[in-house]
DNA sequence: GTGGTCTAGACCACA
DNA sequence: GTGGTCTAGACCACG
């Protein structure tokens, strides 16, 4: 069990990245039940509240649904599984490319340059630790 | 003049993020001197301590430094130009790559999803502006 | 039979809607700064927190901004104004009127037993007290 | 400095004003039976503590009384459903009329307001979509 | 001084 | 047990 928060992000909102992360790589489907908040806020280390809130803004965005007493679930069909992906691959890749325009890196250096790193990143992958 | 700041990252940092950008595209090269703490809060429409905070910041990471009477400077040396575009482009492109792994994208995909964005991009490419 | 209790409404639901009918009424036109969250804690006899809930409310629906360090503002611009009024409003007048049809009430009546209601309350307006 | 809040209206009282609703609307005549205690309970899903309590709050109110051994009855009298009838509207009126105020809206504009309101209401019936 | 986040603990209504 | 709200008190980054 990791707790490893990164102190940039706030703790509810890095929560729903992972649960978010979860659903896209189908890990939690459509219509399945999440974790109560009081078990996620144990397994997390973290304050129910917090967890809560993290809970509320995913309903808020109307990718989780709660049912009263019951708990919370993600919201059914398979639909809002390609939506979240959509919607998380596409601001990432804005921001990447956004981020190099500002360095001034053309668009056909940004994919040379990310070709090298992934090639780099084959060598020392898991030998080494 | 029009100040359009995210509101997720600090102030200072951002001016820091915006500066160090001029410097690797060259607008601004070594040993120049960078607009006053006070020029430069008024052209930015913030309050000078944010900026003295960010020029701070910039002399605690060596990449300007600050003469007594005279102003704050970029490091002499186009070393500091290659270190900074290189650092800046690690960081970038190594956030990418983990966010799309978090996705559960494969390294292959990342480069044609990065393609696909590209390519629907260039119809409002550049003739606009 | 459906039996659909409304969730009688929480604390900070109530302070924006008070917040809200100010804004309406023009007491805090759009630019101006509201009370901080501190101070409105106080005045209210609520804790702190609950009125930050409140003042995040406001920002979701886009009624209201935050400036960093500087405090809560209304949005600029007249139309925020109007907008707010016409929800309200609406919000009012097709609750008195799921009210008055649960009552049994046909729509003609409503407004004639509306206008009885306001003339009687002219007769003993301000003469007393 | 005082900040009278609305108290939040109780679940008992909720169902309470439900089954008034029903004997205004004629549904259920003065002299007429109430289900049980227990048969309510279940048909609404709640805790029949919570029904005994409406019931006894109906009793106080003079509304319904209570025969031992047999059940609980809409006291005799036509005069129960007109007295009913008046409080119901005009708490639902003057609800409505204070609410109106609180947006600085005038006793004229409500009429018109109201009649505008059910005027839309009525093309929507069938023959849109 | 400003808003934003988090913890700890409590109570509530609902199932 | 479930989520939802609220209090009390604390710390943080920002201007």
């Amino acid at each position: 069990m990791a707790t490893n928060f990164e102190t940039s992000k706030p703790i509810y909102m890095q929560i729903v990245d992972t649960i978010f992360q979860r659903i896209v790589r189908g890990e939690i489907g459509p219509g399945e039940k999440l974790a109560s908040v009081r078990e996620m806020a144990i397994h997390s280390g973290v304050n129910p509240n917090t967890i809560q809130r993290s809970y509320a803004e995913m309903e808020r965005m109307g990718v989780v649904e709660t049912k009263r007493g019951q708990g919370t679930f993600v919201i059914e069909g398979e639909i809002i599984v390609e939506r979240l992906r959509h919607t998380m691959q596409t601001e990432i890749i804005s921001q990447f490319v956004k981020s190099m325009e500002e360095l001034g890196i053309s668009r056909q250096q940004m994919i040379s340059r990310l070709e090298s790193f992934l090639k780099e990143g084959e060598q020392n992958d898991d030998p080494l630790k």
